[in-house]
DNA sequence: TGTACATCAGTGAACGCGCGTTCACTGATGTAC
DNA sequence: TGTACATCAGTGAACGCGCGTTCACTGATGTAC
C-alpha cells in the first residue's frame, strides 16, 4: 500500500501506468501504427516529453504496451482451457490435456479475430538496434511470453498425460505454433480479412483439430 | 515491338517500370516501409510527382511492386517444383504430386527466409479505404496471387493423383498455407529470426513435412 | 520535306502535416531541521 | 509545528526531419498539313 500510495502521489498520479493505458486503448482499434508518443501523451492530456520520466524512449513505451497486450493474449487462451487439478485418472486426464491444447489454439486465434489491433501489437519483436539473435527467444523485455508458456505447458502436459509421445513432443511446439499463429495473420491480415465470420470461425476450429488430431495420433 | 518502342521512347524511357523496379530494389532491404513515393523517385532520380503520371497514389506503386514481389515469390516456390508432364504411372504420379506439395511450402518458407524484404512486400494487402471484404480473395490489383494459385493446383494434382481423398482436399489450402505462412512469420519477424539458420532449415523440414504427412495419410 | 502546333512527361517550388527528441524552465511535492 | 530547501514530474517552445500531394510551368516529342 504504501508503494501504492508512494507511486501514485506525484502530479498526475502514476502518469507511466496512464501512458500504457492510453496505449493501450489505442492500439485496440489503430494497431502498432496508433502507438505515436505524441499521440499517447495527447490523449493523456499531457506534453509529449513528459512521456521522457518514464520511458527511455518511444520504443520503451511500445514494448510496455506490448507486454500489456501478451498478458491479454495469454488471459484469452487460459480462459479456453480446463483448468482442473492434474490428478485425474489416465484417459480423463489425456482427454482433458487435448481439450487444453485445443483451447490454447482457438484462443489465440480468437482473440487475433476479436482483437486484431491488441493481437497485432502483441507479436511486435522489438526489432532494431539491440544486436542479433542473442538471449533466448520469445521475449518482450526479458521474460518469456506467457502466451508461448502457456503452449508449452499444454504440450509437457499432454506428454504427462499420455496423450502425446516425448518423440512427437520435439518441435511441436513450432508445429502448433506456425499452424495457428498462420491462420491468426490469414484470417487478421491476410486473405480471410473481412471474410464471413462464421466461415472464418469453422476454418478456425478444422485447422486446430488437424494439427491437434496429428499430434496425438 | 513498336509497343516496347512506344511504352520507352519518352522521356525518361519507361519511368513507370523504372519506378516498380526501383520499389523492388529498395524493398529487398528495407521492406514496405522502404516504399515512400520520395524515396523511390529520388533513387531512380526524377522530381516525386513525375510519379503521378504513372500512378494515382503512393498506394499504387506500393501494390505494383507488391505484385511484382509476389511473382519472384512464384517463380521461387515453382523452382521447387518437378515440373514433369502428367502422365506417369499411378505410383509415381502420386509420388511426385507429395513432392510437389512439399516443393510448394518450402519454397514459400524459404523464399521468406532469403527474402524477408520481398517476402513482407508480397502479402501486403491493400488494406484501407476500399471497402469490405467483396470481391475473391487473395487478390493484388484483381488478380489471383500466383503464389495461392501453385498452392491450388499442387493440391488439386494430389487428388487426380489419388494421393488425397477429395474429402481431405476440402479447405486443404488453408491448412497447408496456416501452417507453412505462419511459420515463414515466425522466422521472418517472430522469435525465430536471426536464430542459426541450420537450425530454423530443419524446423522448415519438420513443419512441412508434417502437414504434408498428415494430408496424405 | 519543312514548318506550326498540340500533347503530355517531367520540373521546381511550395503546402501543411505529424513525427521523435532536446532545451531550459516552473512549480508542486516530500524531507530535514 | 513551522520554515527552508532539494527533488523531480510535468511545461512550453523549438529543433530538424521526411512525408504525400498540389500548383503552375517548361520543353522535348510526335503529328498534321
Amino acid at each position: 500500500m504504501s508503494q501504492d500510495t508512494r507511486s501514485r502521489s506525484y502530479h498526475h498520479g502514476d502518469l507511466r501506468a496512464a501512458l500504457v493505458e492510453a496505449g493501450v486503448r489505442l492500439a485496440r482499434e489503430g494497431g502498432a501504427g496508433a502507438l505515436g508518443l505524441r499521440v499517447v501523451t495527447r490523449s493523456v492530456g499531457v506534453t509529449p516529453n513528459a512521456a521522457y520520466r518514464h520511458f527511455a524512449d518511444r520504443r520503451a513505451l511500445v514494448l510496455a504496451v506490448a507486454a500489456e497486450a501478451q498478458d491479454r493474449l495469454a488471459h484469452a487462451m487460459r480462459d479456453r482451457m480446463d483448468v482442473a487439478g492434474d490428478d485425474a485418472p489416465g484417459a480423463d486426464r489425456a482427454a482433458r490435456a487435448v481439450r487444453n491444447l485445443r483451447g490454447v489454439g482457438l484462443g489465440y486465434i480468437h482473440f487475433a479475430l476479436r482483437e486484431p489491433g491488441w493481437f497485432e501489437v502483441a507479436i511486435l519483436t522489438r526489432d532494431e538496434a539491440d544486436g542479433e539473435g542473442d538471449g533466448p527467444p520469445v521475449t518482450v523485455d526479458d521474460r518469456v511470453a506467457p502466451p508461448y508458456q502457456l503452449l508449452l505447458d499444454a504440450l509437457d502436459e499432454m506428454v504427462a498425460a499420455g496423450a502425446l509421445t516425448p518423440e512427437r513432443r520435439v518441435n511441436a511446439e513450432w508445429v502448433c505454433w506456425s499452424m495457428v499463429h498462420g491462420f491468426a495473420d490469414l484470417a487478421t491480415r491476410g486473405p480471410l480479412k473481412g471474410q464471413d465470420r462464421a466461415m472464418v470461425d469453422r476454418l478456425a476450429v478444422h485447422v486446430v483439430d488437424t494439427i491437434v488430431d496429428e499430434l496425438k495420433s
